[in-house]
DNA sequence: ACACAATGGTACC
DNA sequence: TGGTACCCCTTGTG
């Protein structure tokens, strides 16, 4: 391997460098194998004593390539093509075990590999003979044919000014999407008729965290954000109504601005939960809109508390997570600071914990430990995680956070969806696919991904009543379908991609008769490319 | 083909 | 407890 050395005069009138950087002019072979000064980057051979009379020996910088996450010489982590090398100094960017890397690591191979078998119940308390009671019986013992949306049916690129956080379906019309968005903006979206798609921007002021619908009215949506308000929004006039504001006084400072986060509904109450980044909950009634009884501190204090969900069947009961590692199971019937039922322990911070969406008795937890969990109250202990399946969801504070969702019409629930953090190389591009995992075994059933979206998907959300999935990937949204329906239904219409912002604007001024734009779902695109876009020669203008 | 900015979690003092 | 340095397979823009 050979390195670059650059020399710097020192105290010559002149001022002239000896080198330019060119790369190829003034080149050292360096033995490959380092020495010692494996560090030392900057090399310096003035002479300080001898020569001072006449004129001062050059500095020699030699500019030696060095690891960019390490600083070491000698390798090189980053991309080779669309193929990631990890830096062997570091442990397993996947499971984080030390002495391998991402490439060579077992569970890259199967996301099965290390899945033990649950450890069966030892003990019982009354939650357990009540969840065992009423819940068995709801779980059909046999798992359905999965089918797995695939394809990409249609997107909106460029929908959103900043990446998106949240997607919620409509839950009575089966095409129309929601989505959130860092900037605290709101899409509404009917993806039937793609070009039917609206963004409300002044409902919040920053990262729009959960969207919840109103069970009564399903005309207007709640949303959580982290400008510490929760909004009532109109879905047809965007008007909005703010619910709870946290910051009353306006921006002081950090440490006591709240952000809200973790929206759900305790329907037998008509109450309406969320939780703030200082580990407090907030109910507000739903009939008045106003505060009821006083925050109770659910999670450590001073930390966020993450993700809030009730129970499918029984309102009260309550599942919360945070950054204090754990997600914790409450009584709402009697809340208070410590009086948790379960404690679920994780090594990092939990992004999300969901119950099982039929039966309930399942928790499906996503840390930033590189783990997928699932804690079963029924079969299983609820001390330890009756599965615990490594996945690549890291945090990265540029991305939205991974949640992995079941899905919600799997009777058996099994399936799982989640989006990979780290890359796969697929011919030749870099390709961040969206995981459909069986818990039961730990088995990646389906990996989807298209050669146009090169940007990670950790935003996914699977329909609750057909076979589509939801997934926000950066600033855009898409939707998956199976390739079946994808074929019979697509036939003859190729207009589902809009472009919206800065595409949008750039592409008008060269073919100025449409709005939107096919998309090539074949061909390559590699790391670096973004997505292949052949625009169309008619339809009607819109505004985005 | 670069540089740069945005900015969460954590370990450590 | 608060401050801060460091982590880092991002993404969009200029």
């Amino acid at each position: 391997m050979s390195f670059t050395k650059v020399v710097i005069e020192r105290d010559t009138d002149s001022e002239e460098e000896s080198s330019s950087g060119d790369e190829n002019d003034q080149v050292d072979d360096y033995p490959s194998e380092e020495e010692d000064d494996d560090d030392q980057v900057l090399e310096n051979e003035a002479s300080t004593t001898t020569s001072r009379k006449t004129k001062t020996k050059p500095i020699t910088i030699s500019l030696k390539k060095v690891c960019k996450v390490c600083k070491r010489s000698g390798h090189e982590a980053g991309f080779k093509g669309a193929t990631y090398i990890d830096c062997p100094m570091k442990p397993c960017f996947l499971c984080k075990m030390p002495g391998h890397t991402t490439i060579s690591c077992p569970h890259r191979a199967t996301t099965e590999y290390g899945v033990i078998p649950a450890p069966r119940k030892g003990t019982h308390n009354s939650l357990e003979y009540v969840f065992a009671r009423q819940l068995r019986p709801h779980i059909p013992a046999i798992k359905p044919t999965v089918v797995i949306p695939d394809q990409v049916n249609c997107a909106v690129i460029r929908y959103h000014s900043r990446r998106v956080t949240c997607l919620e379906f409509h839950p009575t019309n089966n095409s129309l999407l929601l989505s959130g968005d860092k900037k605290g903006q709101l899409g509404v979206w009917d993806f039937k008729r793609v070009h039917e798609k609206t963004v409300y921007g002044n409902i919040h002021g920053c990262i729009l965290n959960n969207l919840k619908f109103n069970p009564t009215n399903d005309g207007t949506v709640y949303g959580a954000s982290s400008d510490g308000t929760i909004s009532c929004t109109d879905l047809e006039t965007g008007m909005s109504m703010g619910l709870i504001n946290l910051n009353p006084n306006g921006w002081q400072g950090p440490s006591s601005w709240r952000m809200l986060y973790g929206l759900d509904i305790n329907s037998q109450r008509g109450n309406l939960i969320a939780a703030d980044n200082f580990g407090s909950l907030y109910m507000v009634d739903m009939r008045s809109n106003t505060t009821t009884g006083d925050s109770v501190l659910i999670h450590k204090k001073g930390s966020k508390v993450t993700c809030l969900h009730c129970h499918p069947h029984q309102p009260d009961i309550l599942l919360s997570c945070g950054n204090d590692h754990f997600a914790r199971i409450w009584d709402m019937r009697k809340l208070e600071a410590g009086s948790s039922i379960y404690d679920l322990s994780h090594n990092r911070v939990v992004n999300s914990a969901y119950f099982s969406p039929q039966s309930g008795s399942k928790i499906l937890t996503t840390s930033q430990d590189n783990r997928l969990r699932v804690w079963d109250s029924i079969f299983g202990n609820l001390d330890s995680p009756s599965r615990e399946i490594v996945h690549s969801h890291d945090f990265n504070r540029h991305l939205t956070p991974f949640r992995a969702e079941w899905d919600p019409k799997d009777p058996s629930e099994c399936l799982i969806v989640v989006g990979r953090y780290i890359s796969e190389n697929y011919n030749g591009a870099a390709l961040h696919p969206i995981d459909f995992i069986d818990i039961s075994t730990g088995q990646l059933v389906a990996a989807v991904m298209d050669p146009n979206i090169t940007t990670i998907s950790p935003v996914n959300k699977l329909h609750p009543r057909d076979d589509v999935l939801a997934s926000g990937s950066s600033r855009s949204i898409f939707i998956w379908r199976p390739k079946e329906k994808f074929e019979s239904e697509l036939l003859g219409d190729e207009k589902r991609i809009i472009l919206c912002g800065k595409g949008e604007k750039k592409r008008r001024q060269s073919d100025d008769e449409s709005d939107d734009a096919t998309y090539r779902s074949k061909g390559k695109s590699s790391k670096t490319k973004k997505p292949i876009l052949k625009s169309s020669s008619h339809g009607r203008q819109r505004k985005c």
